[in-house]
DNA sequence: TCTCCGCTTAGGGAATTCGTACTGCGATAC
DNA sequence: GTATCGCAGTACGAATTCCCTAAGCGGAGA
């Protein structure tokens, strides 16, 4: 049972409703915009997994409503358009939009791209498990084991961790910690920070006044550092 | 293969005629409904896992015979039209329709329709039965057990149940919840949620107080802890 | 009419977050 | 060598936010 939110995008009503009826009968919850402005209202509000977006679009054009969610959003974008040219997918994509979709479009094929996409997307969120002798987080299933131990982590502290371990080895900037995980708007305020990763280090640490995971690294920032046999794939991630 | 059980509506008897020793010469059970009333009955008594719908039925229209059945039922239903107008097709699937098939068809095209909802149906529909000592809950058949006693949860909270145990092992947000079970306008007010989960509990924990299923993670959501022997495939899916 | 469902509100209680103060350490400047 | 400065670690209390539960109310359906 896929629970995944679409937000659809088109003026004329009767796509809207075709849309809407094949999709959530498939079990996807859908909203329903008519015009760019309402688009991003609404993915801003409502947060949905996946949005299909018709190019062409009174007012606002369907690529500018693209561009202007990517510049805030990693939300995956399908377009919906009437031409094949040649020049609107690239625009499309050149836009921000994960893939495309030429109307008139078979419903099958939609559905396709729409898993794919959604497929895609939730493949390059997922963090993999970490996982050594001594600690394993799993960050599906947020859970947090300490030489076998179940331990809870607050938010900001699951958070923080969370980042420091997707950069593994690779000490992480103050900056970006305090924007990942308080918000784009913080940056300098390090107390928190320092508290959290005190708090880190009292859950984690065998002893906390010589961490040997949450490595400070002076003047820059914080740092994982991974015992020798850790398994986990490095993912490339970046942001800011 | 199956022995799937298809619903034959059309007010025609030859066309009855045909589709049946087709369809049952392909190892399929059928039965007949010659009305929209006769098949809505049916659609409840027998539980067809597909319908063969004329969209042309004398009194109720096959439309609003699709919307009824649909309103209560996700069983594929495929249209059979003489037309093929766009409009229709439009008509038919905004009603909850499948698929459609236009009149004269041809038995393998039909065929292949009806292979091809029969699979997508049980692929995408399918959330398999939790059963653990304790509780078992039946999706398909809307039964929830606890300790071998038949209980009835309201529609909300099935659908918190469901959206939970879908994810199990996995909290899943607030946010994600509200908007799968309310809609997607909804998303901040947690209010009704936690009323819900607080029934729900009463209805399933043995200790409502100390919840050893429905675990709640603070500040994120809630999460469905299934007990070690729970039989249940692991679906795959996830979200944010 | 009666029942059930869903929504809203209110209160207590618990946990997290945030701010501040204090201490320690190392580097640099004098 | 000593003083100073900036950064990091720790502790603690206040404020905020969140969670649970109970109870009341209105509406839809039996």
């Amino acid at each position: 049972m896929s629970t995944a939110n679409i937000l659809v995008v088109d003026d004329e009503p009767q796509i809207r409703r075709v849309l809407r009826s094949t999709l959530s009968f498939r079990g996807y919850v859908i909203s329903e915009a008519s015009s760019g402005e309402e688009a991003i209202e609404l993915a801003r509000k409502s947060k949905p997994d996946l949005i299909l977006l018709d190019l062409n679009l009174p007012g606002i054009s369907g690529i500018e409503t693209c561009r202007e969610i990517r510049s805030w959003s990693a939300v995956p974008i399908i377009m919906l358009t009437v031409r094949s040219a040649e020049r609107d997918k690239v625009v499309a994509l050149d836009a921000g939009a994960d893939d495309y979709v030429t109307k008139p479009f078979g419903i099958e094929e939609l559905l396709a791209r729409v898993r794919a996409s959604l497929r895609r997307h939730s493949a390059a969120e997922a963090l993999p498990p970490f996982q050594s002798r001594y600690l394993e987080v799993d960050f599906e299933e947020r859970r947090v084991m300490v030489s076998g131990e179940a331990i809870h982590l607050a938010p900001k502290e699951f958070e923080v961790l969370k980042q420091l371990i997707a950069q593994q080895g690779k000490p992480v900037t103050h900056r970006r910690l305090l924007q990942a995980v308080w918000g784009p708007e913080y940056g300098e305020e390090t107390e928190n920070l320092r508290v959290v990763i005190n708090q880190l280090r009292k859950k984690i640490e065998k002893d906390p006044s010589q961490p040997k995971y949450i490595l400070t690294e002076p003047w820059v920032g914080y740092r994982f550092e991974p015992p020798k046999a850790a398994t986990s794939k490095t993912p490339t991630r970046d942001e800011t």
